[in-house]
DNA sequence: TGACTACCTGACTAAATGGTTAAATGGTTA
DNA sequence: TAACCATTTAACCATTTAGTCAGGTAGTCA
């Protein structure tokens, strides 16, 4: 191996343990909340001794920070967007099913989100007002121009957008609720794809497009 | 003034700080979270000393439990029903309208219950597993009794449940997040029937109902 | 191999917090 | 008015918690 070697040595260690604080992390946020979560419980998760987690991470604000920002970031990911050439039907029917599966896959990802927005959002005021108000203007255009050469029924786009968000992320924050009341203890392979063929169907025909 | 008269003297005081302790106590959960929130912040925000609140309440769990207790009793009554005798149209058009309204009117008490839920219900378990539940079954069944009777198309009523309950809850829940979309600083009443039309129109025509 | 740096961790501290106590105050009724 | 009970409140305490520090170990590179 040269120097050219794209593993790097030093640093290798820091990203394993980084990545092995910040899933302990999330877990103890969303169980306990900010407060709740002490960064001795954290360290337990992550059977590595206190003054290591605080190491690696400043501070306490400091690993949620990190955990936010991890979390935005794989969310977008998988997330995908909505495809202007494809025409309204496949590109709804495809962030739908995109949404549903990370919510079904990633549902801690998608707790802290909802959290960090119902206690008023104050480490994402900033997110929200640039980069998602800008996401969100985008598409509602679209969705305008689709409605406009009459592809699709007359429905406000902003709140169509709004609607899919939520009943979508719906499956990942209220889990426990939907398992009690269906009386399961897990989700399955064919949940998943009952939700999407549910929300797809009525979303679609909300829209005129079916 | 008669000893009969109905307004007792004794206990009045008592209600009143009640009520304005559990107001408080709502709003700093809902900021904080349970554990963020302290006795004395409470206080702060009730302007009475940290010590009135625990005799009023023995402990902080004590007054999370009354909180939400206080909460769901609020929003229960608030909601109505889904009425069998109306008709499938009337009657899920009632039922949006009534929760997209106390959304807007009661955004707290929807996230008391939303972190509750996302953090494991911890403090609900049974109400869901025996009130709730048993509240969706019975709904779902006069769903399948309409879709039987073609009054409707065939959707899963379960899944139809928890569309409604989550479009509806978001504006509630996100309102931080939609506001900053929006760019307003508050909603109006014309956003509330906005919304209404918005969703029952999607959701009726979704069943085949328009 | 020796020096340098990154990594690790037990022991400690200062501040915050939930909850107690005891003494004072105010209202009610016989 | 006097006895009684509900309410109010300052001072106090035990515990928890975030964060520091100093002294160690292990990996890396010339």
């Amino acid at each position: 191996m040269t120097s050219a070697n794209p593993v790097k040595k030093t640093g290798n260690i820091r990203a394993k343990s980084k990545i092995k604080i910040l899933t302990a992390a999330s877990t103890e946020f969303v169980l306990q909340g900010y407060r709740g979560a002490t960064v001795q419980s954290i360290a337990d998760r992550a059977e590595l001794p206190k003054a290591n987690i605080l190491y690696y991470f400043k501070n306490k604000e400091n690993i949620y920070q990190a955990v936010l920002e991890h979390t935005l970031e794989m969310w977008d990911e998988g997330i995908g967007d909505i495809e202007a050439n494809e025409g309204p039907k496949v590109a709804i029917e495809k962030f739908i099913a995109a949404k549903v599966r990370m919510s079904f896959k990633h549902p801690e990802a998608s707790k802290i989100y909802a959290m960090e927005i119902i206690q008023g959002a104050q480490h994402l005021k900033d997110y929200a007002r640039t980069y998602q108000r800008q996401w969100v203007r985008e598409k509602a255009k679209l969705f305008q121009q689709w409605i406009d050469s009459g592809e699709m029924l007359n429905v406000n786009p902003v709140h169509l957008i709004f609607l899919i968000w939520s009943a979508t992320q719906h499956y990942a924050d209220f889990e426990t609720q939907i398992l009690t009341i269906m009386n399961r203890a897990d989700f399955e392979e064919d949940d998943v794809e009952q939700v999407i063929a549910f929300l797809c169907d009525i979303i679609l025909r909300g829209c005129g497009l079916i």
